[in-house]
DNA sequence: TCTATTGTTCAATAAAAATTGAACACTTCT
DNA sequence: AGAAGTGTTCAATTTTTATTGAACAATAGA
């Protein structure tokens, strides 16, 4: 198996890899991330970063941190595969897994960092002279702190309802 | 008021605009729209495409197209403003309108174009000939199924939460 | 009707993001 | 220790996406 000829995906592969890839991007993550997984999760048995790289035709820069990401989102195994040299992956397919994942890596970051900036945000409106205007962005940061205490509010319900 | 000199932001307005300049890019969304809406959100007066490119030194390509998503989402209004001759918008505050807004127009066009994709996907997986990998498959397309469910079944939810 | 002004569209350009691949560190085998 | 294999990092490059601005359409005023 040591020719360069190139393993092509089957059109099922394909379409599902093709399937991930745009799905990703809604969350604003790059279409290789969505390859990667895809293509674990349509295939039986474990693969390994040079799996990836030859079937997917993609760089094994990409695919290491491709492989990166997915573990940190717990959304990938390590498993044992063939080669005791190599690591293999497979999907975790636990819906709940993915977008858990997703909420720690990826909004509770930004909802913290908002948090911060908000209460800066109110330091800077108590200097405001004009007692009107600041009334009027006193009500707007109000507004916005309770965006945020919803946002918290929201994301572990959507966890619970994905509790399979 | 005819000269150039240009009416610069006040740091609160600096750091709303920037606060919702990164908090749209979580959900994909470009830079401007989410420094347009900001700039609406923390001005108490209704603002005009012409007063957006000035203060937030946008182009007019910009700062229309902007306004034209933000529109469709029904994240600003149309409002009377000093000058009869143009439009002006303000912030539609309300939460559950931008959610509502980026469901309805984000979200739901790709779960909707999943399904048919699904769909032929199904198709696909019939004509594999071994049964063992056959029944590999359809136990995948099965569960992606249950996903979209579960995906349609939680977008609701996070908009009757939200409903104040 | 002719001129002003407002706002849209879209091809060209600029900016941002993803991807590559070569250099490197680490591990394992001989 | 040396050679070969595996995976990571990151500067350079490619690709994608956002932004610009000039041409245009539409409306209103003179």
């Amino acid at each position: 198996m040591a020719d360069g000829v190139s393993n092509e995906l089957s059109r099922i592969e394909q379409q599902v890899v093709s399937l991930f890839a745009d799905g990703v991007r809604v969350g604003g993550l790059p279409r290789s991330l969505g390859e990667i997984y895809g293509l674990l999760f349509i295939t039986r048995n474990p693969l390994s970063l040079d799996d990836l790289v030859e079937r997917l035709e993609i760089s094994k820069g990409s695919a290491s941190q491709g492989l990166k990401f997915l573990r940190t989102l717990g959304a990938i195994q390590e498993v044992d595969g063939p080669d005791a040299r190599r690591t293999f992956y497979e999907a975790d397919i636990k819906l709940k897994k993915l977008v858990g994942g997703f909420i720690r890596e990826q909004l509770r970051p930004h909802l913290d960092s908002g948090k911060d900036r908000l209460r800066d945000l109110e330091a800077e409106v108590s200097l405001e002279p004009d007692a009107g205007q600041r009334a009027f962005y006193e009500e707007r940061v109000k507004k916005l702190e309770r965006w945020l205490k919803q946002a918290k509010l929201v994301l572990p319900l959507i966890q619970r309802v994905l509790g399979e």
